[in-house]
DNA sequence: ATGGCTTCATAGTGAAGA
């Protein structure tokens, strides 16, 4: 199984650059976030006519997650369970026999801001809620733009962001946490080339400068095997493109 | 230099992203 994860920063700015690394690619699995699209909007024509299905979970202006697939997708799960949450930020879905569990984490903006405490919250609920997930779903893979930067050889330039959203002990405590429930990094599975990034900024030419961040990842559990992961930095090239780029794995 | 760029909601600019 081809799965992966992309936040595509608009659906609607983004849908040809979707369609079309479907086709180049084909995928099993690909997981959107930041489709920035309610329900109701959704192009779901425009996905079907690729061959792929799809199950959406969005709102107007912000957030957003989908799971296109080739096979169909049940035991849809809409958020974290028992945690309320206005923001479109989870679905999860079984697709053959793998649970995939698509999130787009908060950002968490700056340390002193109400929405890093969110941030920080919505972690231990997820924490919560995967150490339940786990048992009833042995071959469980949680994708998606985590917002976390797990290590320093994620970051560009390590001292210019101490500190700061992305990278703070808390954050990375976090995603060691979801490793300790028995998740492992797919992408770290692999020799990888050194200064490899999912996330570019839009600013200061960014992404040519390769001043970039790894915060989206794909986490398995034991009972998947993995044959390869990598990072497609091909949309990363295109014209308007999302500042995200996507990362791919090969899963059993 | 606390900006830079992009998107959305708007019809001027402002919020938010990372």
């Amino acid at each position: 199984m081809k799965i992966a994860t992309w936040n595509v920063n608009s659906l609607k700015v983004r849908l040809e650059q979707v369609q079309n690394w479907l086709a180049a690619n084909q995928p099993d699995v690909l997981c959107l976030q930041e489709t920035k699209t309610e329900d109701a909007k959704f192009p779901l024509a425009k996905i079907q006519e690729t061959g792929y299905q799809v199950v959406y979970s969005g709102q107007k202006t912000y957030n957003g997650v989908a799971i296109i697939s080739k096979q169909p997708a049940t035991d849809v799960q809409y958020g974290i369970p028992e945690f309320a949450d206005e923001q479109k930020r989870v679905i999860a879905a079984t697709i053959s026999d793998v649970r995939v569990i698509n999130v787009y984490i908060p950002n968490g903006q700056s340390i002193d801001s109400d929405k890093y405490q969110y941030k920080l919250a919505w972690l231990a609920a997820l924490q919560s809620w995967l150490k339940d997930e786990m048992r009833r779903y042995p071959k469980l893979v949680l994708l998606g733009d985590y917002n976390i930067a797990p290590e320093d050889r994620d970051v560009h330039d390590p001292a210019a962001w101490v500190g700061n959203v992305l990278v703070s002990e808390p954050e990375r405590a976090a995603f060691q946490g979801l490793q300790q429930l028995g998740l492992r990094d797919a992408f770290r599975q692999f020799e990888q080339a050194e200064k490899s990034y999912s996330w570019w900024d839009y600013r200061m030419m960014g992404f040519r400068r390769n001043q970039g961040l790894r915060i989206d990842h794909i986490l398995l559990s034991s009972a998947i095997t993995c044959s390869s992961c990598s990072i497609d930095k091909a949309p990363r090239k295109l014209e308007r493109p999302s500042d995200h780029t996507p990362v791919v794995a090969e899963v059993i």
